[in-house]
DNA sequence: CGTGCCTTTGACGGACATCAAGATGCGTGG
DNA sequence: CCACGCATCTTGATGTCCGTCAAAGGCACG
């Protein structure tokens, strides 16, 4: 394991308004700090941690990029979610303490390391802090619906629709282009996460294309019509 | 709104060790009482909450059964859990303060009410308590996971003998049978959980009988083969 | 500059949706 | 107690979206 360990401060990390210390003043903060001490970089396609590792922390995105899947015994795979700078990866290994998916990193990346036995006692301490972290889990849950409600309802046009238009609001959030982005997964990891086959996601991508919606190259896609991809989303295209 | 009170106390109650207080020595479940003081009754095919409503409180199943469902602006409708006895509903309004799902009472039911600022305060004080909320939460979360999973990958026939085999281990967990159930929703409703049709799903249970997994009169079904559901759900039937 | 991964595009087929018509069961009221 | 209406469920016929299989092109990286 690639692991290696950086003094480290919320306080000042640009990320704050973003990530765990939401919120907290200055005192709650340098308690944070105390807690949140090392860092951990990993490589462009290695594992933050795996399915079945025991659970010790959460861990922030610093830097670069993850996606989290559930793999099945018989070999199935499911991308769960993709997660960007600031937010917060290892919640599903609370439960049963040991992690019931793979954290991948989908580019160089770094992250905060949250030992949960401290952020647990912290938070005992803070209300605050103790309201965050729950807001953080109730927010992941309710993403986990929005989700079920995709790949549940909508075709496949409204997927990657409904898809391009949530990672542009995240790294509008962040700083980053409204209209702009580059993907950093697959289109095999992009099907797997909206439940469709890495063909159709590449297809339905040319469709736009030709519907003067984006431009794609490769990687990177460049929004022309927000409000097109939204009709697409409510186009109610049946189903 | 149909609500009622009733005082009730956790340290007496016979769900104790599925529920809420799970692991609470009597001091703690002591405390627990003077928080969850209330029930509430809910008519079959009522909300106990809907979207948009102010948060206050989560709610332990105590009778009856729940569908949560997501519904879109454009109509579009997503049942994203099924709640039996002991389980916890509400976790989705946290993040927000307003919850974002509906609660549907499926037959005749009663809740126990969780003010969440009395749980938080209360978790504050009890480690054993505070562990047990994140533990729920993140227990939510891997649910959800499993859910995409079967929602992206899995084939019709495969989403339905899974369901079969979540929802009979839950009732056996209860003390029921585990071979034999009643169903408490609509082929609809189970449609609407599992991204099908409501002819699919009766024509998938059609299947089933013919292969002499399961009997089905209406609601009422007899697994003759847990092993055959099973098989079903890793055959790997591609897609 | 070649090798391998990723992506695109086409042709074809299958699983499931859609549309439609009955069947079944249940509650209500005469 | 039976008749009626309504919701739910089943089953068939047909259509379509998307998966499968296949081949070729593009890009990155050593």
């Amino acid at each position: 394991m690639d692991a290696q360990s950086i003094k480290v401060a919320c306080s000042n990390c640009n990320l704050r308004e973003l990530c765990l210390p939401m919120g907290l003043n200055s005192a709650e903060m340098s308690k944070l700090d105390d807690v949140i001490s090392t860092r951990r970089r990993v490589k462009r396609g290695a594992a933050l941690f795996s399915t079945g590792e025991r659970f010790t922390s959460l861990y922030a995105v610093r830097s670069g990029f993850f996606k989290t899947c559930v793999t099945t015994a018989d070999g199935r795979d499911q991308v769960t979610g993709f997660q960007m700078t600031g937010e917060i990866i290892g919640l599903d290994g609370i439960v049963s303490d040991h992690h019931s998916c793979d954290a991948i990193a989908l580019e160089d990346a770094e992250v905060c390391v949250m030992p949960f036995d401290q952020v647990e006692e912290l938070s005992r301490e803070f209300t605050t802090l103790q309201h965050h972290v729950h807001k953080i889990m109730s927010r992941e849950i309710v993403r986990d619906h929005s989700v079920m409600l995709l790949l549940g309802s909508m075709r496949a046009d409204e997927r990657l629709a409904a898809f391009l238009l949530n990672l542009v609001q995240r790294l509008h959030a962040r700083g980053f282009s409204q209209s702009e982005l580059i993907l950093r997964m697959t289109r095999e990891e992009i099907g797997s996460y909206l439940g469709m086959k890495l063909e159709t996601v590449s297809r339905t991508f040319s469709k736009f294309v030709e519907d003067g919606i984006i431009d794609v190259k490769q990687r990177y896609v460049h929004i022309k019509s927000t409000e097109g991809l939204k009709e697409i989303v409510n186009s109610q295209n049946c189903r």
